[in-house]
DNA sequence: TATAATACCTAGAGTTACTATGTATGTCAA
DNA sequence: TTGACATACATAGTAACTCTAGGTATTATA
């Protein structure tokens, strides 16, 4: 992680979910993805990604297939309706949540 | 507080260190000034305050001294220059984290 | 005078991300 | 063909952080 794991915390979740709401993705795909889009700020480890698309999956808001590449066996997750709608009430929460945060950091004055 | 808790990690210390680089606050104070500021997104507890300005303090970022004001004593914390040195450096994380959550949320194709 | 607000503090629980480790297969260069 | 690396999934244990819950005490207000 480029950036202090703290800040991570809480945004990983809808992170994931958000990569999963275009398209299916396998694991180690999510996390070369995240890194991409996030010009390496994100470098999401194995051992914080898999239980947290455990989690997900056991809360049903994601549900996962096996599929057969190249001779490889890769395990593919899908957002389900409820993770979507999960989804975005996070989105609102994070925009409300940094919203907040740059309030206080630019605040002038009274 | 509003937001789910997982979002504070990590920006607790920095918005505390933001504030106190305006001038010396003391405890309760500091929780005011953030909900206030926020429009009662942050509603920090003294059970998470306390331990942060005893970590910071321990750590030379902030020095803290008591204050008699109207019979009470107020214990009052001021920032120091290594404080000031770090805020700047989480200030810039801040900013690199919260767009790159941003640039994977508003990704569109390629 | 009772209640709320102010003001400080700590212990313990829960959540989350990380490091470290294990297993196994596919790819590619020497 | 063999060794190194990337791919791919997974778990156990640690560290960090915030919260709940509790304690203590003073001041303001109804």
């Amino acid at each position: 992680m480029a950036v202090d794991k703290g800040y991570m915390s809480g945004s990983s979740q809808m992170l994931v979910l958000n990569l999963l709401n275009e398209k299916s993705y396998y694991g180690y795909e999510l996390i070369k993805t995240l890194k991409l889009r996030s010009n390496d700020v994100f470098d999401m480890k194995e051992g914080t990604l898999y239980p947290i698309l455990h989690k997900l999956e056991n809360e049903g808001m994601i549900h996962s297939f096996n599929q057969e590449v190249s001779g490889r066996t890769r395990r593919y997750y899908a957002i389900t309706d409820k993770g979507a709608k999960v989804l975005a009430k996070q989105k609102e929460e994070w925009l409300q949540f940094s919203g907040a945060v740059n309030q206080v950091l630019t605040f002038q004055g009274v």
